[in-house]
DNA sequence: CTGACTTTGTGCGCGCGTTCACAAGCGCGT
DNA sequence: ACGCGCTTGTGAACGCGCGCACAAAGTCAG
């Protein structure tokens, strides 16, 4: 063990071991954060891993794991500094400087988003909002004038992330001009499957499939307790 | 109590092994079965699992496994014949009959749920809106009319799968009551960890967790462009 | 009818993620 | 000062899911 030595060559000054984080463990970190939230408002100021993970919903070990990923040092016997823990975490997830976030159709979707307040209190706020459609231009949405998706090279700078909420059909189209702007991150809702070059992110969030997952489920009871009945 | 009756009317009849449905599998079907619809309307018959594979993303040999797990049947040499696929998907999803969804919350959230076409067109519709604040009682979005909280006993039937897309701090409660009148699946988009008794399946959609994953990863990419500019 | 090509279905090995269980470390009471 | 109890951090085993590669099976041409 005690990687931090071998760390010191690779990964220089910093001392943390940013390379080994497991994507899953990056799932759950903002869950971590958005407990830890909670915690500092209700007076906490250490928590234990028991408490942590109860109040994020995962087991203890997995979050004690988590948490050594990322090299943050609790105190045995007491726990973790919640404070140190939010910065700790907020560091991990690049949050210190406000994200640059741009959002592309403003159709349903893209107004509920643009309104949506759980952006703006995680060091996320949408900046932009841009729409194919001219007869949109220039409407006000949560403070924000819609601008032409052809003005995209204007609107993003260096670490932007996109944000898709065009129909199905426009999507690509968008993706290619976002990846085009310099666009390396991209989160997209059009139920449809992207392709984007090699070095972009591009994760989806599909809410007719969750919907679908859960008829499955809800299928799978009912299937069993009509068998259950008939016994 | 005659078990090889009830195992001859409930399972004899279909041979199909349902219980095997690994949970990423599932996760998957909702896919394949949006990619067959393009193709089907597409005017492809029948569909190789590269093709198929090719358009839902996802590896072909993937896809051949998901696929065997739910026993249906391709044609050696030739594929699999697109609208059979789509009805043993479907059947498999449970979307055969339309399956009843409430959603309580109509805040932005919810109005674009409630507006969002990618729901209907898989079988699955909102069938009722419903809010707390008697202010919003009584509006009519998408041709539903939004009905009080306290009416949701009425409106919920069996099988029945319910969204929330209220504020965070009334998740919990309004989930409370969704359980209370009998739904089993529930699909949360407030941001906060609910609990649930056994039995019922709980899923989450984050928005803002997605986003600070993005983060992470543009965060990430950053770090090491700066470290090879340094270089 | 036969042979060759195409495509499915699957057995196997690998890597990741999760969980258990415990040693190491730290604070606190005495 | 010193041991006691609490909590962290982590090694190890387990299970799941993924990808490769190939045998089985069916089609099509001649």
């Amino acid at each position: 063990m005690d990687p931090s030595r071998l760390a010191n060559g690779a990964l220089g000054a910093s001392g943390r071991r940013r390379a080994n984080v497991p994507e899953a463990t990056v799932a759950r970190l903002p869950l971590y954060l958005r407990a830890l939230h909670v915690l500092a408002e209700d007076g906490h100021q250490t928590v234990s891993s028991e408490a942590l993970a109860e109040a994020a919903g995962v087991g203890s070990a997995k979050l004690r794991k988590d948490l050594s990923h990322l090299g943050s040092y609790g105190t045995r016997g007491v726990g973790y500094d919640v404070t140190n823990l939010v910065e700790q975490i907020s560091a991990e997830l690049g949050l210190e400087h406000r994200c640059s976030v741009v959002l592309v159709g403003v159709g349903n979707l893209g107004r509920a988003l643009a309104g949506y307040g759980g952006f703006a209190s995680r060091g996320l706020a949408i900046d932009a909002l841009l729409d194919a459609d001219r007869g949109r231009v220039g409407e006000v949405i949560a403070g924000l004038t819609v601008q032409h998706v052809e003005d995209l090279p204007q609107v993003v700078s260096t670490g932007s992330i996109g944000v898709i909420a065009t129909p199905a059909p426009a999507a690509q189209e968008v993706c290619d001009l976002l990846v085009a702007a310099g666009v390396t991150s991209i989160l997209n809702f059009a139920p449809i499957v992207l392709t984007v070059p090699e070095g972009v992110d591009l994760r989806k969030v599909d809410l007719s499939v969750e919907l679908q997952i859960l008829s499955f489920h809800e299928h799978r009871k009912a299937a069993l307790t009509a068998a259950g009945a008939t016994a």
